[in-house]
RNA sequence: GCUCCCUUCGUCUAGUGGCCCAGGACAUCGCCCUCUCACGGCGAGUACACGAGUUCGAAUCUCGUAGGGAGCACCA
């Protein structure tokens, strides 16, 4: 086999800020990077950004970290195993940055601003109303030595602004949108330092793709526009550009940006669901992204059918319902005992088989553990209608076979036939809903037998009185 | 307001000027299987946002319109 494009080393991240659970459309960006840099041989990266002290909590780091693994994303360089860029908590980068300001302030490409936040916000505002866009007003750009030396006198503690240049245009390919181009002149020079000494975002993010070799960000849409700012800074500090990817957001049934109204979204709440992972998988797969092939797929194969050129650009909806069609196919591959572990509350073997494949989650079959041997919940419509078109006489003529046949849904049925010139849906219809509460689920005889003939007897009884 | 992005069946999508009066998957509906329903098998319907242009020919190229989204934060 020749070398081709793919076998050149990719080494793709993902960046999460541990500020709270891991969420759908991030765990699904997390994805698509780890299956990039797992197709092509390289290395995929978890770093932290924690630089916003105030919202980062190690408790959120260590839970995303734990759905990931349980995911199946593992990662070859992270804050737990280290690697050679580490360390991979930003808040552990402080010194890096702060090298990167010194050089940037010296070269004259940064600047201390004095501006405090109420001045911003009214300057935003005042731009807004005058119909411009709410960019950085320049005031603390040209400020003299003596009026720094005046503002730190005042004991203001200065942010420092990347001295965005002047008309410039910033391209770059990006792997999903295409050629991207933006001017310079359209974006006001924004903080990189925060007045606590911290790194913002759109320098420490970019700065650290960069040292750490990323060669391809994969990340959602909402960077596009970020992506020339990003460029400028490691362009000013002379480092290299990663490859950028955007991907279309994660949205829900309505267009809106998925959240808590739109069901679950977060990992840890499809995993206590009782989703599986390589269900959670195959949908994110094709989810803003298609694979050569439309089958289910193990986690270990689907690097080979990721293709990153076949990334969607548009927002793709979040249908619970096409999850449920992988988790369906997930649990067909699954032995008996697999998914008996899956439903974690030690039914019988055969019970397992003869219910699961009228599972989908552990919840469903609870009512199957209640057939068996626990109390019916209150009839539906269907039910209802089925059983009293039946009529009293057909349940008492069933439950006087019943005495004579026992659990033998065979011979209790052909009695029944003979006595109540029934058969088909008119004759095991009514059975069924009169035995299991359902007009559908699992094979009716084996059912009835897992059953005790003194439930079964009951139920029957039941309808026969009034009527 | 400004800049940028997006728009093919209900949903995820294939499609890069003729192979497309648009293909697949999920969902839906129907049929078959089963003395029953579910499971399973088979099949059907449904889409190029709109309007102009370029072209012998457009879902594919251009322009405009509409709708949706993002960014313009001492949040990432």
């Amino acid at each position: 086999m020749s070398a081709s494009k793919d076998s050149l080393t990719v080494i793709t991240r993902f960046a999460p800020s541990p500020t709270g659970a891991l969420h759908l459309g991030n765990a699904r960006t997390a994805f698509f990077s780890h299956l990039w840099a797992r197709k092509s041989g390289g290395r995929f990266i978890l770093r932290i950004e924690d630089t916003d002290a105030e919202r980062s909590q190690l408790r959120f780091r260590d839970e995303l970290m734990a759905e990931m693994r349980w995911l199946g994303l593992t990662w070859d360089e992270g804050p737990d195993i280290g690697g050679p860029s580490a360390p991979y908590s930003q808040a552990e980068r402080g010194e890096f940055y702060r090298t990167l300001f010194a050089q940037l302030a010296a070269n004259g490409e940064a600047y201390p601003c004095y501006c405090t936040a109420e001045d911003l916000e009214l300057s935003r505002k005042l731009q807004r109303m005058a119909g411009k866009p709410p960019r950085y007003a320049g005031t603390c750009r040209n400020l003299t030595g003596a009026q720094r030396g005046e503002r730190e006198a005042r004991g203001l503690r200065p942010t420092l602004r990347f001295a965005v240049p002047g008309d410039r245009i910033i391209e770059f390919i990006d792997v999903v949108h295409g050629p991207q181009r933006f001017v310079s002149s359209d974006i006001g020079d924004f903080i990189i330092r925060r007045d606590d000494g911290t790194s913002a975002f759109f320098f420490c993010n970019a700065v650290d793709d960069s040292a750490m070799g990323i060669t391809q960000v994969l990340r959602g849409d909402d960077h596009l526009t970020n992506t020339p700012r990003q460029l400028m800074v490691l362009d000013a500090l002379g480092m290299r550009r990663p490859g950028y990817g955007h991907v279309g957001l994660l949205v829900g049934a309505d267009g809106a940006p998925l959240s808590k109204r739109h069901g679950s979204t977060s990992v840890q709440e499809f995993r206590e669901r009782g989703f599986l992972p390589a269900a959670i998988l195959n949908h994110l797969l094709r989810l803003g992204h298609t694979s050569d092939i439309d089958g289910w797929l193990n986690t270990a194969e689907m690097p080979a059918h990721f293709r990153p050129e076949h990334l969607g650009r548009a927002p793709a909806r979040f249908d619970e319902s096409q999850l449920l069609h992988w988790q369906k196919e997930t649990l067909e591959r699954m032995s008996a005992g697999q998914i008996s572990a899956w439903l974690g509350s030690g039914d019988a073997a055969d019970f397992v088989e003869l219910v699961r494949h009228n599972v989908v989650l552990p919840a469903d079959a609870a009512p199957w553990r209640a057939v068996v041997d626990g109390e019916l919940p209150p009839l539906g419509q269907d039910e209802q209608r089925v059983i009293a078109a039946a009529g009293p006489e057909f349940f008492a003529a069933a439950a006087a076979a019943f005495d004579q046949t026992n659990s033998d849904l065979k011979e209790l049925t052909k009695i029944l036939k003979q006595r109540t010139g029934r058969k088909g849906a008119d004759l095991f219809m009514p059975l069924r809903a009169a035995l299991t509460g359902q007009v559908h689920g699992p094979e009716l005889a084996p059912l009835l037998k897992l059953m005790s003939p003194e439930t079964a007897r009951r139920r029957l009884r039941s309808h026969a009185q009034n009527t």
